[in-house]
DNA sequence: CTTTGCACCTGTTGGC
DNA sequence: TGCCAACAGGTGCAAA
């Protein structure tokens, strides 16, 4: 499910219920997601306090003296806060239960998303280690985007989409934020002027700005850390409408397929 | 180094 | 109505 404001709406969301706690128990029912989940976790968990949560591109990190609990949602991951002796239900893969009568669950159908263990330096992780800059930190400007393009002849959604440049933006605000910028999804990275850097740095993180503001509910499945259904009609500019017009200039929305995904954008405002 | 395509897996959708 | 291919929010990895 996730793109970076659904995980960012979830970290905000379990936060406050895990924060200080003590783990009472782990729970894996099924523990073949994308990685396996360490078969020790359940021993190197139990008894431990929960020091504090971060995230960093769209892996959730939950810190304890000895080490760190890396989760990734995947496609189809989400968190929920629940009562402790809630019966699981399909997909439920793995619960962290804590002292304070609640339970984080892990549900995902898809099972494309992690729950792994890293002791030391959370940040030297292997996954962590070669991540670009975070799309709404203060590294990720026009100067950097226009350096970092120079030498990528991929087209720039691409581009923006491989975590190496820049993590965090996935499919959905891809699209928007190029739209946005009036800037087609084909074009060449190294043939954006600095200028327009500029601007896609700005619709970038406007769009994800604005998702998260509206408390991560892009998505058709997105369900809260309380359980709650989050979605509510989200206005998208070209993604999902493909042949639907374009609603700056009523010329019709294209798709196409790039790096096995589709791209939405108007070929009138986008060049 | 960059680029490309594949792989993982289940559930939903749309066309016939 | 039923069947089946295509597609869906991600991303690490191998190979070129």
């Amino acid at each position: 499910m996730p793109e970076l404001p659904e995980v960012e709406t979830t970290l905000r969301g379990i936060a406050p219920h895990l924060q200080g706690a003590l783990v009472q128990d782990v729970i894996v029912r099924n523990a073949q997601l994308r990685w396996p989940i360490p078969a020790a976790l359940p021993s190197l968990l139990r008894g431990r306090a929960i020091l504090g949560l971060q995230r960093r591109a769209k892996y959730l990190l939950i810190a304890f003296e000895h080490g760190t609990l890396i989760l990734h949602l995947g496609m189809s991951g989400s968190l929920r806060i629940l009562p402790h002796g809630t019966p699981p239900e399909r997909h439920d893969h793995f619960d962290l239960v804590l002292d304070n009568g609640k339970l984080m669950r892990l549900r995902d159908p898809r099972r494309f998303g992690a729950v792994l263990w890293h002791k030391g330096d959370i940040l030297e992780h292997p996954l962590l280690v070669t991540l670009g800059p975070e799309p709404l930190g203060e590294a990720f400007d026009a100067d950097y985007l226009y350096r970092a393009t120079r030498s990528r002849s991929a087209a720039i959604k691409l581009a923006l989409m491989d975590n190496h440049l820049v993590v965090g933006v996935g499919n959905i605000y891809a699209n928007e934020a190029l739209f946005r910028a009036g800037i087609r999804p084909q074009l060449p990275a190294k043939r954006l002027s600095r200028a327009r850097c500029a601007i896609l740095v700005q619709t970038v993180q406007e769009v994800l700005r604005a998702a998260i503001d509206k408390g991560g509910s892009s998505l058709r499945d997105f369900i809260h850390s309380d359980g709650s259904s989050g979605y509510f009609q989200q206005h998208y500019f070209v993604y999902g409408r493909g042949g639907e017009v374009c609603h700056r200039c009523r010329t019709p929305v294209r798709v196409i397929r790039q790096g096995q995904r589709s791209t939405f954008y108007c070929p009138h405002c986008q060049h």
